[in-house]
DNA sequence: CAAAGTGATGTTATCGCTAACATCACAGAA
DNA sequence: TTCTGTGATGTTAGCGATAACATCACTTTG
């Protein structure tokens, strides 16, 4: 849990910059109270606050005095003063391991989008893959009081179950459909997206298939893919041999430089699937680089379907992942949650696609 | 501003997925209070503050006391609370054009984790480069009374001005140096970064260069940059004639679709300056699909600097943003303000390069 | 026509914390 | 010794909103 921000020293010798800029804060600051309204349209603040929540139990003549007298006075009510009082934040807690990918980003988007239009605001933090960056973030974000916390995967650290548990708020895991989720959970099977893939490209014609892993000891997703490819190979009858399977750090610059070790093996790989789009089109590039074509000399799929993979030359042939949907899906667990009326199951699987494009 | 989340019903009859899960909403929830952990340590609520916001105002004996005692409660202090009472909160709020482009996303990661590092918390909102959005985010956010605001660019509606001013907290606009800043400002110099790429185009040898720019009717980042390119381009003696301009949307099939249209004109212009990376990287790719290379057909330049551009083949020339930079002097200028020692310039330069790779 | 219901508004008492001031014990100075 | 300063802790009074209940003027009903 951070520290709170040091004190605010009132220093009375006035600074460069304020006198430069800071004149404003001479006038009325955002100061405008509730009472300030009430008493402009001749009511209590009871009654302000009630045309700002449930208008239809206030009368019309009243209601359009108050709201002549809101926004004549500019009040944007207090969300501290009003969740310290209902006891329930408008804040969601919603920590993704990363959002410089587009994979994320996509359904932090929805996500944000969506719960703004329910009244909802979101507190973003970045785990960076780890279990307990994420705990830290959480323990700081809980002095919200969140009305619910999305979280990504089912890896979580013992402190960090026991904070969610006592918070009381709804918990949303993306991203996989776990067994036995912590609550709530909207994803994918990912164990099933890698096994259908691995059988895809054995249905093209590829024998030799390659597998490129994401390590990160947190990472229930690509420990998943990992048992999906597996699984499908077992199947096939081919035999995964060491120099098959390669797990490195996330990155274009990571698959390019994982993707050379793969075409010096030998007898090579025919195909190599990427357990995340970011190092498939590193491969790519890094088999380009190395003077060889694809999917001709070796075939390359990929794992999330970004924008990306389809403007590439050659396009992507990748697991398309319906991150927008999961956004948006998960906003609406929530705040169906929250208004009690959620009965559905506790596990929505949004599905996934294969996206067979030139790579392979 | 968006209305506040409907009232939670208490239903009584037990739903599903209620009694599936939330067994655990049974126990305490995160309501350990300060007077409890004051209780336990046999101490006032007021000592318990101090240890957490200012420890060395309380003898050690004493803190450790109250130490023990959070730990053991597991208490985490209840900022709505905070926020209220002391009248700042440790939100900011950063609203940004999107985050699904990694120019931004870097900003933003570095933004979110110096912010958190220093004890605060920052809301993020979406504008789609849009300043309607970007109001009506604003004014929904302004509710949590945020210790600061960060924006993008310096085009803002009048009704986000007067929220701004009347907050009174240190609003920091990024991407760009304006010359007379709302409050502050961390950026670069658009048209002087445009301006450059276009003389460097031109140093290497390339005549009819082209410019793609991005078509959002409130970017002023799009406009200095077609000045810079336009101003070069005059003193260069080149005329730019209108087959050598076009504005699209963003995104890289855009930039695909959009180099077409460069390509059937003729005479050909033998370079493209695209204003963002991803048109750039479209317009290679739309390039190499019409068969041609990059750069001996078209050569490309781009802005931004993104991950993909050195692992593309070819990889991508551009102008390198320093994205994180942006965000980690953000949060610096935030801190310094607060605290009241921030004595520098209201507009930080973080300057900008040439990246000259191979695809021009 | 009295009793009970209904809709619109007001009153009161917090929510969990912290600012500002008050208190107290004890040290060193005069 | 008495005074005063200093450091550690406590007391009091809200911050700005809302929940829960109270009130009051009107209807409606038998």
């Amino acid at each position: 849990m951070p520290k709170p921000p040091p004190e605010q020293t009132g220093s009375p010798s006035p600074k460069k910059a304020d006198a430069k800029s800071r004149a404003k804060k001479a006038d009325k600051s955002l100061d405008v109270r509730m009472a300030d309204v009430a008493k402009l349209a001749g009511v209590t603040t009871m009654t302000v606050s009630r045309v700002l929540r449930t208008p239809d139990k206030v009368s019309r003549k009243t209601r359009e005095r108050v709201e002549n007298a809101i926004r004549r006075t500019g009040f944007v009510p207090n969300y501290a003063a009003r969740s310290l009082v209902s006891r329930r934040s408008q804040i969601v807690v919603a920590l993704f391991p990363t959002v410089m990918n587009s994979v994320f980003s996509g359904t932090i988007e929805e996500l944000s989008r969506e719960l703004f239009a329910s009244g909802y605001y979101m507190l973003l933090g970045e785990t960076n893959f780890d279990v307990e960056v994420e705990e830290r973030l959480l323990s700081g974000f809980m002095g919200w009081r969140p009305a619910a916390v999305v979280l990504v995967g089912s890896a979580h650290t013992a402190t960090s179950r026991r904070l969610l548990e006592s918070s009381g708020a709804p918990v949303v895991e993306l991203w996989n459909v776990p067994e036995r989720p912590f609550d709530l959970s909207v994803g994918f099977n990912n164990r099933a997206a890698a096994y259908e893939m691995t059988h895809a490209l054995h249905r093209w014609g590829y024998r030799r298939i390659g597998f490129l892993n994401l390590h990160y000891p947190s990472n229930d997703r690509s420990i998943d893919r990992q048992e999906g490819y597996r699984a499908a190979m077992a199947e096939l009858g081919i035999d995964v041999t060491a120099d098959m399977e390669l797990t490195v750090p996330f990155g274009m610059e990571s698959g390019s430089n994982a993707v050379r070790r793969f075409l010096e093996a030998s007898p090579r790989i025919d195909a190599l699937f990427c357990a995340s789009d970011s190092l498939a089109v590193g491969a790519i590039m890094g088999t380009l680089r190395a003077g060889l074509r694809v999917p001709q000399d070796l075939a390359i799929a990929g794992f999330g379907n970004v924008e990306l993979a389809s403007t590439l030359v050659p396009s992507l042939t990748t697991v398309g992942v319906p991150r927008g949907e999961i956004g948006r899906e998960c906003a609406r667990l929530i705040r169906e949650r929250l208004v009690g009326t959620y009965d559905g199951p506790s596990v929505v699987d949004c599905g996934f696609s294969i996206v067979r494009r030139d790579s392979a």
